[in-house]
DNA sequence: GATGTGATGCGACTTGGTTGCAACTGCCAA
DNA sequence: TTGGCAGTTGCAACCAAGTCGCATCACATC
């Protein structure tokens, strides 16, 4: 039996072959790992994957992560517990967009997991101070998830 | 000339005397801190600030900002650089509401500081997946403020 | 003023993340 | 196919925010 891993094997590389950038293991690894991870992972979760696939250094895997990010091909999430979770973004790769607008994010405060809500695009008004100018929005809902509730 | 710290270590004072729990001078210095601060100030700011005034340890800043979101008189922000910062409630400090509903603000990609958006109640309107049960929403505005812009 | 409980201060520790640097490797060109 | 090299990786050391354990101290009450 094949995991989600492995299915994402390809995607992974292609997206990265998109970018025009190199084609390393430790990338394809650790973007495969998030687009198999249906939640938001951390440098943890993205690391214990790989121990059973492909061992890559942890240092390494924050540089990927990072570069996933600057390369528009993720994003990332400051959660409660001060750790960073990541996430692929869901326009197309090859679109290369850094996902600007705004994020949704669902946290459950009982199992700790953090969920992406952009499918169901969230509507957000919000007046800001005189001479403020946004640039983007993060929404963190709190709350129970489907498994937990 | 007397500082904002010291107009407000009467208002800290009362403000956790009316708590019932035991007044002492780390926390009314800490209150003080983030009553005269109209930003949300992180653990790094408060001591900074006390260093000035009355010289608090590190660890106890920690408790005492733990107390003040226990007891509702302050509530903290996951920011982006992983740090807890802290700010008062806008709610009187009697009633001990632990501030439910949701939060609202404002990061400046420029000069880091975290304001408040609470006064202009936000409208939130997001799509949660079936099963998915809300506590609480955050919202995060990334942007300039009006110094920076 | 004595007393007991809860808060404080101090040192050591944990954890998530970063930096510096030498060794390696994917890609391009010859 | 090979050579070169810039960009990437792995390792070790480091850093900063936050936590833990414990002895001491000081509020509030008697």
């Amino acid at each position: 039996m094949k995991s989600a891993y492995h299915d994402q094997l390809s995607a992974a590389e292609a997206a990265i072959r998109a970018t025009g950038e190199r084609l390393t293991q430790p990338r394809i690894a650790v973007l495969a790992c998030l687009l198999a991870s249906e939640r938001a992972a951390s440098h943890l979760d993205v690391t214990a994957m790989l121990a059973d696939h492909h061992a890559v250094d942890r240092v390494t895997v924050y540089r990927v992560l990072e570069w996933l990010v600057n390369q528009g091909i993720s994003h990332r999430i400051a959660g409660d517990d001060r750790v960073w979770r990541f996430m692929t973004n869901p326009a197309p790769s090859s679109a290369k967009s850094p996902a600007h607008g705004h994020h949704a994010h669902f946290t459950c405060e009982a199992c700790g997991q953090t969920f992406c809500l952009d499918k169901s695009r969230p509507k957000v008004d919000v007046k800001l101070p005189k001479g403020f100018r946004p640039s983007e929005i993060d929404l963190l809902v709190r709350g129970r998830c489907a498994h937990c509730a």
